[in-house]
Formats: structure tokens, sequence, C-alpha cells
DNA sequence: CTGTTAGCGCTTTCAT
DNA sequence: ATGAAAGCGCTAACAG
């Protein structure tokens, strides 16, 4: 492995100072024409690229980045909010390093870019002393879920709200016989059984039979869907984990040749773009991403304010609301 | 804003040297545990946080960052990439940041990741000279396309290929009137009119009018395909621009109570996985993003052993091929 | 076990 | 217009 080729190198082969060489690649002006292109010359010739580590160590102006943990580059959802994320950090002066934590567990996400970065901002499951151990001692603002120690922040989405709402929403529009697919619980992501806990709460003792839990997919909401009507044919409304189950349950309504609202309303739950593409097009309790990114980013700033220091927990909470569409 | 907490500070606050809170702070061990408390007190009394970019410059194991350009985080081919390049990439020991192209331009995204980062990948499509400038000097991988200065490289994918093959393969299955929904061409990923070309080229003079442009996005190929069976009702197989546009394809003919693949086959282009999803299930020219993705990090790495410096442009290219589910 | 000495590669003074 | 000196904040290598 080759030395580094440094700005002395440059310096030298060119034969001038050092000073010379920064002012010329940076182009600074207060300097000869002549010189600066043999300066710029000797760069190329010698494959010179400057350390962006030195330069970043010596420039006043502060850069900011935060590790950004993906759940799922599977499923839409994570992958909008991570796009939401991306646009409005840049605007805000952050720069965003990223990590699945699908194939690789949390930990080591975490420990691979604690080197690089300020803070962490995702959805993580991880308990909050191992997290706060992965972490390193940097802040991290959890999305969906709360922690509990110092340094770790979050922004909460009230599900409880949410499923209040779908229920009583359906209920308005004549459901009775409300039933729900609940997620099996193994992908990233799940949240065990708060929103089915809710549910419960909310539809009553009659609905409490009828819950199918399927796959965290597409293809498992459909199954689950099938499973569901064909146990309680008399069920006129599903209340479903996630939109990407409640995809796969349009889709095998379709099949099934059940019509949706007509004779079982569909609900889904995160507000994905994608929803919109399905016939019908899938009614879902929104999760509003953008006030959710929105939060998370003020709460970064406000660590970056606080020199990314051990803070006691700051919690936002976002609301969601239903987005209707066809299937409900 | 309070000048930064440095190593020194909290030497002197402890009462012992730098070097001794480097051992507390990094456990290296060689330390009594008491004066090892004592400076771990220190650090969070002050709120020290070490500094990434000295500690980086300083350490001799080189760490190496990438920057990812990902044109949209809506269409779902772009994501499972970014996802699989993430997960690869991670194993290969690179760091990842991400910039989004899809609100913002791409130069002022290579512009703002420049001075972090070693390298650039993505789906890019300004002009080479641009894109140079753009870079700053840093090398680019460019996917799905051709670059000819020094400096950058590409991992392409063979679409002329694909389209023949898909061609030729709705031909053997006993299509005879083989239409086409092209992409109007604004949103990102645009490839100017390379894959209508080679349609045309393949399908033969027979089937050049039977060509309808629409929105880069599921309802627009589903707006398309209604457009196109109703001008040319004797069409019995649609290649369509991309997975998303087929899925609205799909969709519509459903809608439209046309039997897929029974009178109109249907072909996308991308290999999404979510094209399992709808029913029937999507056929498709699949690119193979896996392969895409080991060539492009192939690629990075020559690029590191190389010091990042200019190279002559390096080629790869994948090749796609059929991928057979239902719709075709 | 702990401190001292030397840098890492770059940019900012400040002279000249 | 150019150079010399002085760090940025940290860790490796050596002393003690």
């Amino acid at each position: 492995m080759a030395k580094r080729v440094t700005i002395n190198d440059v310096a030298r082969a060119a034969g001038v100072s050092r000073q010379t060489v920064t002012r010329a690649i940076n182009n600074m002006g207060e300097i000869n024409e002549q010189t600066k292109q043999r300066v710029l010359e000797a760069c190329e010739r010698l494959g010179y690229r400057p350390s962006r580590f030195a330069r970043n160590l010596v420039v006043r102006k502060k850069s900011r980045a935060m590790g950004l943990l993906v759940a799922s580059f599977r499923n839409p959802y994570y992958t909008e909010i991570a796009g939401d994320l991306l646009n409005s950090a840049a605007e805000r002066g952050w720069h965003v390093l990223m990590a699945s934590t699908e194939t690789e567990d949390e930990a080591a996400a975490l420990d691979m870019l604690s080197g690089q970065v300020d803070l962490f901002v995702g959805h993580l499951w991880l308990a909050d002393d191992d997290l706060a151990r992965a972490a390193r001692g940097l802040p991290v603002v959890l999305l969906e879920r709360a922690g509990e120690r110092p340094g770790l922040h979050s922004v909460e989405v009230d599900i409880r709200e949410g499923v209040r709402v779908a229920v009583s929403a359906l209920r308005d529009r004549g459901a009775r016989r409300i039933g729900m697919i609940d997620s099996a619980g193994s992908g990233p992501g799940y949240v065990p059984s708060s929103r089915r806990g809710y549910f419960e709460e909310f539809a009553g003792a009659g609905s409490a039979g009828m819950v199918v839990a399927g796959d965290e997919s597409i293809t498992g909401g459909g199954r689950a869907f099938t499973d569901l009507v064909g146990a309680h044919p008399e069920v006129d409304a599903v209340l479903v984990f996630n939109d990407l189950m409640a995809l796969g349950a349009v889709q095998a309504s379709n099949a099934l040749g059940i019509d949706v609202p007509g004779r079982v309303r569909i609900c889904g739950f995160d507000g994905l773009t994608l929803g919109e593409a399905v016939h019908p097009a899938l009614t879902s309790v929104s999760l509003d991403r953008h006030a959710l990114v929105r939060e998370a980013l003020d709460l970064a700033d406000v660590l970056a304010e606080a020199d990314f220091g051990v803070l006691p927990p700051m919690r936002r909470t976002v609301r969601p609301r239903m987005l209707w569409r066809e299937s409900a």
C-alpha cells in the first residue's frame, strides 16, 4: 500500500510551499495564475487527493453528520421516510450516513457508523442499555418508540389514537363486525402487539376473536385476509397492521371476488404513497411522515446546538390521521 | 457557540495527561481502574465528545466512504438497489453517505458530499464535463450509463439485449402485435429513448405505431395502458418501460376486464420484487441488481486500491434476463 | 501504570 | 504573490 500523497509532496514537486498549494486547489486568489497552473498540474501528475479528515479538522465550519438506520429497504414505509429525511437533512446542512438494519444487527450497524457521525436516527428496537452502549455515547433519536435513558430521545407516533380514530371511523361508515390483520411479528419494525392491544381496546369484545396474524409483507397480508374471511365470513371491515399487508389484502379481495369497500372495508396503517396504486386505492391511517421527519430533525438540531452532549430524554409526538381513499 | 471541549480539557479536569484520557475512553487497558473512572467521569461532566476527524486523521486504518446518489426514493427500483448496495458495502468495509437527486439537482448533491467521501456511485445523468467538475476530481462509478472521461467509470446494463430477449420471448409465446409503453421522460432515471429505440429495432415496422408514452409512475402506466388498448384493440402484448409503469398496466387491465396474459401479455423492465405482489404477478426483464451492485463495488475497490486517483474509464456490463412470472 | 514526544495533513494567521 | 510558523484534536511510540 503506497504511502499517501500529501500536500507536501505536491509542494515539493511544484517547488512551492504548502500554503501555495492550498491556495491553488481551493482557488482562493492571491496567487499567480502561472504558479497555480503549475501546482494544479503537479496535483494531477501525482494523483493528489486532499485528506477530508485533515481538512475538516482544521476548518472552522463544523460539518454535522447523522447516522440513519433504516429498518428495511423492502418496505416502502421505511424508504419513503428515508427519502424525506435525506432531503430535509440536506436542506438543513446535515450529512447523512446510512446503514440498513435489515440484514445486519442493530448493534453492529451502530458500531460501524459510530466513528463517522455525531448522532443516530432511526427505527431501533434494541433495549435501552444495549442501545446506549452500541451508540458509544452518541445521542440517539428514536423513531416511533421512546427511550428512557439520557441520550435517548424520541419522536413517537400516537398509535393508540390512530387505532381509535380508525375504528370509530369504520363504525361511522356502518361497519359492525371489524376484524384485524396483525403482524406475526418477526419482521423489523414490529411493535409488539401494541396495535393489536389498542384494536382490542376499541373494537370491543365481539371483535377480539377476529384477529389473524400474518407475515409482514404483501403476500402475508393476502394470506391473512383469505384466512380471515374464511374463518369469519361475517366480517365487514378489516384493520390491517400496515399498508404493505393491506395491499395484499386488497389484492386477495380481488382474487376472491369480494367487493371492497362494498362488502368489506379495508383500512391500512402508514399512509404509503403506494396505496394509491392499487384498485380500490387504499384507505389508511397515515403516520404523517413529514411531521415525523421534521420533529426528528428539530431534535437533531437541538442536539447539535448542545454539542451532542448527553441530554435528558426529549420527546415529540406526531398524531396519525385518516387518509381516506377508496378501500374504506 | 461555546468552544469545543477537547481531550485537553478533560485531561486537565481529571488531572492526568491526554494519553491517559485516550486510554480511558478507548478502554485500551494499561490503566488503573480508578483513574479510568475519574477520567470517564470528567468526560461526562464536561460533555466531551472526541472529534471524529482528529481521530480518523491520526488512525492508520483508512476508512473509506462512498457517496451514493439515489435518483428517487419513490421508485422501488432505486431503493432496492440502494438497499443491496448498502448491505454489501458494509460487508466490504465501506461507509455510505447518501443523497437524493430527486429534489436536489445532481451537481448540488455531488458538491455537498464531495468533502466527505472518496468516490461517488449512482445513477447520474449529468453531462460528462459537468459531472467531472461537480465531483471535484473524485472518481465516479456510473450506473446504467457510460462516461467517456478519465475518472468516470461505469456499470452498464445491456438494455438492447434485454429488449431483444423480451421481444423474441413474447414472439415465442405467440404474440404477434406487440405494443410498447414508453416513459414520457420527465422523471429521474429516464434513459432518452434507448429502450424505445431498441423496441422499434426488434419489434419491427408493424409495431412501431403502437407506442404510448406515460408518466413514470404506477398511475402513469395505467393510463398509458388504457390509451394503448383503446387506440389499438388488436395489441396482444405490451412491453413496458419499467416495472412501476407495468404495475399500473396490470392494474388497469384488471379494471378494464382484460385477461392477462390470455388476451394481452404484459412484460415490465427491472425485475422489482414488488412485481410478485400483483395479480397476475409481473413478468419482467430483470436487471439483476445483485450483479450490478457487485460490479459497482468491485470498481470501488479497484479505485480505492489506486488511492482514488484518476484512472482511464473502466467498464463493466451486466446482462438482463427474463424473469418469468405470470403476466406474460 | 502514566507521561512525554512526535506527528497525522491540512489551513489559518502573519510576515515578507 | 509567496512563505514561515502555529496549530486543529487526537493517538502511536516510546520513555519512565
